[in-house]
DNA sequence: CTTGACCTTCCAGTAACTGGAAGCACTATC
DNA sequence: GATAGTGCTTCCAGTTACTGGAAGGTCAAG
């Protein structure tokens, strides 16, 4: 199938797509005409691909859990310990993230937000409230 | 002062002002051999910089704070909604790992992680369980 | 006068796409 | 067969916010 057809069945933009390829995470056929020929192997390694990328996998660990996943002699405990250290990243994100709104939203809640120029979200950037 | 010293009382890599600089945020004078002289104000508003983007703040919305904060007749209102929204946008990113982080953990705790193929983790990201 | 630390600019690379231009291929219609 | 419209191709550039490194000028100490 072209690519335009594997873009809606993998749920990919076909850009991504043609960009997997450049970077060798796919290497889908070609016809006779230069199109892309995408099997349903291609299919469902783009699928995969959609969903460690949309729980925020990068592009490399995509590419380590794909070779896991096309190897049936794999351990199992080779793609735990990937996810595991994603999962650890993820949590000091969103530690990062919690103390970023916490402060953020300290700072909102004393503003007055009109039309004075009196900003304490200023004063706090500024480092004056400490 | 030199742009080292301004780095340690800023709190930041001399590459990072130099980039700073070269991209509009702060303009420091010069001194008659080129070295970039920096001025007690300039290292405040690198100060003010450090903290705004350790808060999350984007470049672009680091350059709208500055430029409010330079200005004695700002509203806070006009502080205020950016702040907000930011704020807005730290909330869906939070949202956003936690359904990763949810959606993994689930996976991890189902797989064994040993030295055997099957993997739960693997065929959660293929969509075979769902 | 040389050494070492510090400064300068400029170029390239990072992550993962995304937009757009120029040009060939295919399908349908007139 | 000409034409129009859609889809495919490649290639180049831009995005965000730096970061590393090379080549070379400057300064203070001994």
């Amino acid at each position: 199938m072209n690519i335009s057809q594997a873009a809606t069945r993998a749920g990919l933009p076909a850009k991504t797509i043609r960009y997997y390829e450049e970077i060798g995470l796919i290497t889908p056929g070609r016809g006779a005409n230069g199109y892309r020929d995408f099997s349903q192997t291609d299919v469902h390694n783009l699928r995969f691909l959609a969903r460690a990328r949309s729980l925020g996998f990068t592009i490399e660990e995509c590419r380590a859990l794909l070779t896991l996943y096309a190897d049936k002699g794999r351990a199992s405990g080779d793609v735990k310990r990937i996810a595991q250290k994603h999962l650890e990243q993820i949590d000091s994100k969103i530690a990062e993230l919690r103390s970023m709104r916490a402060t953020l939203s300290d700072l909102i809640s004393a503003c007055a937000g009109d039309h004075r120029p009196d900003c304490p979200i200023l004063t706090g950037l500024a480092g004056e409230s400490r």
